[in-house]
DNA sequence: TCGCGATAGTTAATGTGTCAACCTGGTTGG
DNA sequence: CCAACCAGGTTGACACATTAACTATCGCGA
């Protein structure tokens, strides 16, 4: 039963901050996303992995691992894409358990008619607002962050 | 017609560092509240804010002003909270239209336990592995980037 | 080559978030 | 005073995310 120590002032503002703003920025970029190209992130994010693939199709699990999503989710929402149009599903030929998830040409439409709205809008409200050295600082902090979640979990599943 | 100002190399990893570090982050902290205590990151901060209220019970607009919820989010989330228990609902006496949300006892005993739990997560994930400049730099980054977007949600409203 | 664990993917159930439509009760200008 | 608008809140329909359970195939070691 060890004591709690409570966060400080100065700690519990850096960190509110952070939320709120992060908070902010997807909120506001999806909206803009949504608005302007109609599509959502989650969609945006599928479609730009699509888009950068050899022939704009990817095994569902390389795009699970690139996006870092859970197979039943991806599963999900490629089922919605799909019913959209801005995908197609096919089993792959060479596994037999196996499928390929492709763009369509509607949905390379929406995605390269998204892609400079949204750097823009990246640009606009985070890029554009921040000094060479707070961006270099936030690159610092990302890395720290991610070390030690990455550490926890590891440790979590060896025990 | 305008040239698409694309982000560079450096402003991508800044922004890539933002994103992954948040969605980490918000995982993490979400999974150990939900483990651990028994209560999702949006039951926290609703517990919170009653809890931190003169007598534990707000109007549900004032409860949606602090989280910055939409009404209709809200009203879902705290009649699933209502179901499970954590709050209880009643008309509000001196306003026909409006409720008045409140803590119940098995409310504030969950929050009371998962909040240091919740705070020596925080701490060990984020606040330690960062040096007090970083904290002041995020601080500022926020500030910089939650006026950015205040001035757009402003001109959007009135055009 | 057979049997079995690992891999690929879907589905159902539930919790969470948004939007639009709606209801009801306050408020205010003519 | 009352009609019209406004504010507080709920609901229904849908998109999105996680968990657990399930099907089917692959591939490897005995």
């Amino acid at each position: 039963m060890t004591e709690v120590r409570w966060l400080d002032d100065e700690e519990q503002r850096a960190w509110r901050s952070l939320i709120t703003m992060q908070d902010g920025l997807t909120e506001f970029l999806d909206r803009e996303l949504r608005h302007r190209s109609g599509v959502s992130t989650p969609d945006y994010e599928v479609l730009a992995h699509l888009l950068e693939s050899p022939e704009g199709r990817l095994r569902p699990f390389e795009l699970g691992r690139l996006l870092r999503w859970e197979k039943s989710r991806l599963s999900q929402h490629v089922g919605r894409m799909q019913k959209r149009g801005l995908v197609s599903r096919d089993r792959c030929a060479t596994d037999q358990r196996g499928a390929v998830v492709s763009i369509t040409p509607r949905g390379r439409d929406l995605i390269t008619a998204a892609a400079p709205q949204h750097a823009a809008s990246v640009r606009d409200v985070f890029i554009d607002q921040l000094t060479k050295a707070e961006l270099k600082s936030l690159i610092a902090i990302g890395d720290k962050v991610r070390k030690r979640l990455a550490a926890l979990e590891n440790q979590a599943r060896t025990e």
